[in-house]
RNA sequence: GAUUCCGUAGCUCAGUUGGAUAGAGCAACAGAUUUCUAAUCUGUCGGUCGUGAGUUCGAAUCUCGCCGGGAUCACCA
């Protein structure tokens, strides 16, 4: 089928070159969906053709509605209020439509073809010195999110994840538990590796602190003080001896990023997430040098006279930028630059998107301008897809001030309190415990996992601890609720043998408008591709549901005795079950059978 | 100081390339269950879209000033 959109704006075009006798090249005709107070489906707004018509906005809508109505069959009829021509859409339209699409389970999800693009996305990237927190859950849910949505329309996709393990907050964690951990593991204490990392980490910032209070207090200044600092001195004694490959050194913290990796890998699970290719800032960090001197050898860059080199951006509105330390030593732009180029290497990609917070926007300009510089073409399809900090009612969240959400408890929390709520409303009698578990994570985590993709990536977003996440309205769990009465819908016409068929030749009101809103799906998926928003989705799926409650509210299903009716409405509820599965599917969120 | 992002209902957020009387949810209040799952549905209340100008048929949206808030600008990552 054409899309609707397509046959109106041609159609115009033709109407106006037509009707008027001009040419109608360059025009853009905008189509935006009638507002629910009118009569219509789709309205064009006529004021931008008046210039041509040489008529009033009224007189060339109504030329143009009669135009349209005369020539197109799919248009059935029209009316105009000021300059806007409202078209009513024949309803064999979307009873076409619907027998096209009910059926089809896969509806909105195209499957990359031969020649798509290749697009790499970089998500996650966490430090190995601490656990996971609220910020890295929403990195994490817009990377898994982007990712579905950009193979969705159309594209390949390479997940990758770049992980910060190494450094000098590595070895403060690592001095912290040789000092003072008593030879302590996850085993021994019972607890999660990460958060057993992290509580090492929490513990050297305290003990350095207080060896900074003392150093001021016995009247040092404060820069002073942090050259003095023995505990400083001794993890960047550490830090050199990593880096010098001393084998205790070595060996220490290859046991401690074993215990890490099994924390995050437990966090990772649970929020759904998973790459194609892990790479380790370890084995990265030395990367970039042969770039540096490759920058020198084409004058894009320059060394000063202490052997350190820089770029100078000042012409492009920036500043001058160092790349590599006057000892030699790569900085984190080096590397950057050095995994980039050998990404590109590896793989072929026509995109390589970062997802990382908008607190390093600076740092990503800088880094495609030098590709681009350094005269790299596919630079130009790098992107840095910048989201906003999590914040809380008092500000930012600081893993040394201890006011961080953690990611682990924070979805413990979600299940639990979706368990209480489910018992509290008595729903799930017949459920064995294997599946009333399995309900309570789905219902917990969909209501956080909405909670952070409703809201546009760009945008900072606000999380308050004492309000619990809401599972009623704008919500994950009103979502998944309309999903499971769906196919409990479903289960009942199975047991009684209705059909979904299409007999009718007439839909009503309501019909019409959840059709249209299912045909909208796939324009959605690919708005939300090329602005990299999954909160498109997210508040399009709310949009549909909100719809069809009120059919469902409305409409008996199952209870209809005309046959014809009956059949029709078990299809629409099948297809907009499907538009759900598919679209929280997107969004990385799961949804049940019952609840 | 420079660069940059943000400011929409009491709170959290939508608002497509500028389009009709700016929308949802939460909270508050009032209703709906002999009917397919009430985690639902219906209604009431709630707005000088920070502010002042400009651009034009038309501005929450574009431009400029001002007020308020955040981020960035290191031989940190």
């Amino acid at each position: 089928m054409k899309s609707i959109e397509n046959l109106i704006s041609e159609n115009t075009k033709q109407a106006i070159a037509s009707i008027y006798n001009v040419s109608s090249d360059g025009i853009t005709v905008t189509i935006q969906p009638t507002r629910k107070e009118f009569e219509g489906d789709f309205t064009i707004v006529v004021f931008p053709f008046t210039p041509l018509t040489k008529k009033g906005p009224e007189q060339t809508a109504k030329d143009l509605g009669e135009y349209l109505k005369r020539e197109v069959a799919e248009i059935e009829d029209y009316n105009v209020i000021k300059g806007f021509l409202n078209l009513v859409i024949n309803k064999a339209y979307w009873i076409d439509f619907l027998k096209a699409s009910w059926s089809n389970k896969e509806y909105g999800i195209a499957k990359p073809a031969d020649g798509a693009n290749t697009i790499m996305l970089e998500y996650s990237s966490p430090n190995t010195n601490k656990p996971l927190h609220l910020g890295h859950v929403r990195n994490n849910l817009i990377g898994l999110a982007t990712s579905r949505i950009l193979e969705a329309a159309g594209n390949k996709v390479i997940k990758v994840n770049l992980v910060n393990d190494r450094g000098i907050h590595i070895c403060k964690s690592m001095l912290a538990w040789k000092k003072w951990g008593d030879g302590e593991t996850p085993e021994s204490s019972g607890m999660k590796g990460d958060h057993l990392i992290g509580k090492y980490y929490v513990l050297f910032d305290k003990n350095y602190k207080q060896e900074m209070k003392d150093l001021l207090a016995a009247g040092m200044s404060e820069e002073d003080a942090e050259k003095k600092s023995a505990l400083m001195g001794e993890a960047r004694e550490m830090l050199l001896k990593w880096e010098a490959g001393d084998k205790e050194t070595i060996d220490l913290w290859k046991m401690m990023n074993t215990w890490v990796y099994a924390g995050f890998d437990v966090t990772y699970k649970m929020l759904g997430v998973s790459f194609d290719k892990i790479y380790y800032e370890s084995q990265t960090y030395l990367l970039g040098k042969e770039i540096v001197a490759e920058g020198l050898e084409k004058g894009v860059f320059f060394k000063k006279q202490d052997g350190s080199v820089w770029i100078d951006l000042t012409a492009d509105g920036l500043d001058e930028k160092v790349l590599l330390r006057s000892d030699g030593t790569s900085v984190y732009m080096t590397q950057d630059l050095g995994t980039a180029v050998s990404r590109s290497q590896e793989f072929k990609f026509n995109g390589l998107v970062y997802i990382v917070g908008n607190e390093q926007e600076y740092h990503f300009k800088v880094l495609f301008l030098i590709l681009k510089k350094l005269g790299y073409a596919w630079a130009n399809g790098c992107f840095h897809l910048s989201y906003g900090m999590v914040e809380l009612p008092e500000g930012k969240m600081k893993s040394r001030e201890g006011t961080v959400v953690d990611a682990d408890d924070l979805m413990n929390e979600m299940i639990k309190t979706a368990e209480e709520t489910t018992k509290a409303l008595g729903k799930i009698q017949n459920f064995d415990s294997e599946e009333a578990a399995k309900l309570y994570k789905t219902i917990g985590l969909g209501a956080l996992k909405y909670f952070i993709l409703k809201v546009d990536p760009k945008k900072k977003m606000l999380f308050n601890p004492k309000e619990s996440i809401d599972f009623e309205g704008n919500t994950g769990p009103f979502i998944q609720y309309t999903y499971a009465r769906i196919c409990s819908l479903q289960n009942k016409a199975k047991e009684l043998n209705y059909a979904a068929e299409i007999n009718v030749t007439d839909i009503s009101k309501k019909e019409k408008e959840i059709l249209i809103k299912v045909y909208e799906f796939n324009k959605i998926i690919a708005e939300a591709a090329t602005s990299y928003s999954p909160a498109l989705v997210a508040n399009y799926v709310y949009e549909l549901v909100k719809e069809y409650n009120q059919y469902y509210h409305d409409y008996p299903v199952i209870k209809e005795e005309n046959v014809d009716l009956r059949s029709l409405r078990i299809a629409i509820s099948q297809l907009v079950g499907s538009v759900i599965h598919n679209g929280m599917w997107l969004l990385g969120i799961d949804v049940p059978e019952r609840m």
